[in-house]
Parts: C-alpha cells; sequence; structure tokens
DNA sequence: TAGAGCATGTAATATGTTACATGATTCC
DNA sequence: GGAATCATGTAACATATTACATGCTCTA
C-alpha cells in the first residue's frame, strides 16, 4: 500500500505519465522504497482498475503516445486514508543490512573489521549523495531529510562497531 | 537471501525444528527483518532441497513428529558467502513509514502533529521493549543494539519534526 | 470436555523483479 | 547508420502472506 501512497501523492501534485514519473523515482536517491518501472506501471494499471486514478491518451508530435494520469475523487479519498494511517502507525522498516550482524563472530576479527569497512564507504557514498540536495529542496522533502539523518546515525554507529571490535583484538 | 542467512546463521549455533525457530522469531522483538511462520517452514523446504540443510525426524513421546534441521558443509559454505556479502554492502533499508512524510502539508497542522504524536507512542513502545533487554545479551546481538540505536535515534528525530510543525503554525 | 499448545504444512492470493518486446525519434 | 531516448507494457519467475487443514496431547 505504501507504493500506492506514493503513486497517489506524487500524482496528486503533478499529473503525470508513467515514463516520467519513472524518471522522478529513479533520478532521486531519496525514496524511503524500492518502486522500479515495471511495477510502477502495474500499479497504476490497477489503481485505474479501480477507479482511484484516470488517464488521457496524449501525444506530442510523432512520439510515443502517453497516458497522463490524475487522481480521481475516490482516488484522493483514498490518499487521506493512506496517509492518515502511514503517519500514525509505524509499518516496521526492514533492515536486511542488519542481519548479517548477529553473525559477525563467525569470521575472524580482522576480515569482519575490513569488510564493515568497505560497508562504511557505501554507506558514507550514499550520505554524501544526501547531503548535496540543496535546502530548498530538503525543506519540502521531508523524506529526504529522513534518510539523510538515518545515514548519518548510520555512519557514526558502524565507526563505533569497527573500533569496538578492532580493540577486541 | 538475507531470510536465509538468518536461518543459516541460527541453525549453525543450534540445530532446530521449525516450530522452535518460529518460538525464538516471534518471541525477540529484536530482528532486523521481517520472517513469518509459514514462510520459515517454506524456505527451511527450499534449502533441504538445495541441500543446505539435512533433518532427521525425531519424536518426543507421543507428541507429533518433528524435523530438525542441520547444516550441511555446502550450507556453511553458503552462509559464509552470503555472510561476506551482507557484511561488506549494504543493501537498501525499507522505510514505508517515510512515505507518508513528504505529504504531511496536505492536511491540516494539528491533525499531523496529532497523528504523528500516535506514532511517537508507538514507537517508543519499541524502544522500550528493547531496552528491556539485559546487557549479556545485547553483547552477543549486535542487531539488537542496532535497533535500539535506531529506534533511539527515530524519537529524536521525530520530536524535532513534530515540533517543527507545531511551531510554524 | 473444551481449549491451548505442539508440529507440520498446503492452497490461494498478493506482491515484486527480470528480462524481453515493440517501434518511432532524435542525437552523434 | 547506430545508439540512446521516448513510452508502453507482458510473460515468466521469485518471493511472501493469509487463511486454512490436520491430529495428537496436556491442562483446567
Amino acid at each position: 500500500m505504501e507504493k500506492k501512497l506514493l503513486l497517489l501523492g506524487y500524482l496528486l501534485s503533478h499529473s503525470m505519465h508513467g515514463y516520467q514519473l519513472n524518471q522522478v523515482l529513479q533520478h532521486s536517491a531519496g525514496l524511503p522504497i524500492t518502486l522500479t518501472k515495471s511495477n510502477a506501471y502495474k500499479l497504476l494499471g490497477n489503481m485505474e482498475t479501480d477507479g482511484w486514478v484516470t488517464y488521457r491518451e496524449e501525444q506530442e508530435g510523432n512520439r510515443p503516445s502517453r497516458r497522463v494520469y490524475t487522481v480521481t475523487k475516490e482516488g484522493k479519498a483514498v490518499f487521506y486514508r493512506l496517509l492518515r494511517e502511514n503517519l500514525s502507525a509505524c509499518p516496521t522498516p526492514e533492515f536486511p543490512a542488519a542481519v548479517g550482524l548477529d553473525f559477525v563472530h563467525a569470521l575472524p576479527v580482522e576480515e569482519a573489521v575490513a569488510l564493515l569497512e568497505q560497508r562504511r564507504q557505501a554507506v558514507e557514498a550514499r550520505f554524501q549523495q544526501l547531503d548535496t540536495v540543496p535546502d530548498e529542496i530538503l525543506q519540502s522533502h521531508l523524506t529526504i531529510e529522513y534518510l539523510h539523518h538515518y545515514y548519518g546515525s548510520e555512519l557514526e554507529w558502524l565507526a563505533v562497531i569497527i573500533d569496538r571490535l578492532q580493540t577486541k583484538d
């Protein structure tokens, strides 16, 4: 449902066609969930069947025709319902990256440290990327600020853990 | 794959049957990913087919017989491969709960604040739960420490945001 | 004797990813 | 002339959840 909430939210502020949406989704590294191209198309199709959105066929010159989606009245109602649910509850986050942590001790300390150091760099890269987002965009996009905050605290934590592993050695 | 890594990791330290595993999974609120009962059974079945684990049928008294799973040599090799991958890379976390943040402004400020306040309490509850885990368990379970750290920083952030929304009013 | 616990699973459904298909247009 | 871009999607597969089925045992 969160993916539909995301789509409805975007479409409410600007009517868009699928391709355009995908560009938004791909180029912003600041998304809190994954949404792939083909899945976005499928979800748009589903929401259209359910009457949450409608589209009008549009064509610019001889370009392939495209479907510009607009949220219907029912869709808008659904959006508000989903939004309220999403804000008040706390759908549990998934941290696949944390699964290995419980088993670090299965590896020799130096190797574990080296691997985590690699990870630190990967996280650092993502953090930097979010760091370059201009302030005026940050203000209207709380999720980016959220992720920025998350990756920052992640980096701190990783440093602590790496350090702890090393000094225990 | 992370779920299989999780299962292999658990089974390497103690051979277990499915039911026992599920008890571990359910009662520890400190898991970084979701793993439901029927999915665990299915994954065990798959891993058995792939030769990563074997089981021996066991029976206590007249209780329903159970399958005690043990990791094979191949399974162990897979475990180490998955563990190295998991530690060095950083599979992106999913934050379904953050999706709504970008759209808070679609609601009247007071309502948004009230909803987020509700969320804060939900997060607080989870945090408290992790907070009661005794230190000796924390030490051998980095993921719990990880989640504890995460929910803590989440609470701080929520407080800041709620405050910001209110004072902008 | 009724209900909770033990122990396994299946069937139906939902959700999501990957790779592929199409065919025009624009840019180099 | 060839590659990238525009724009849509489908088919096959992978993954996961929900609800249900079974049948025994132990406890109140």
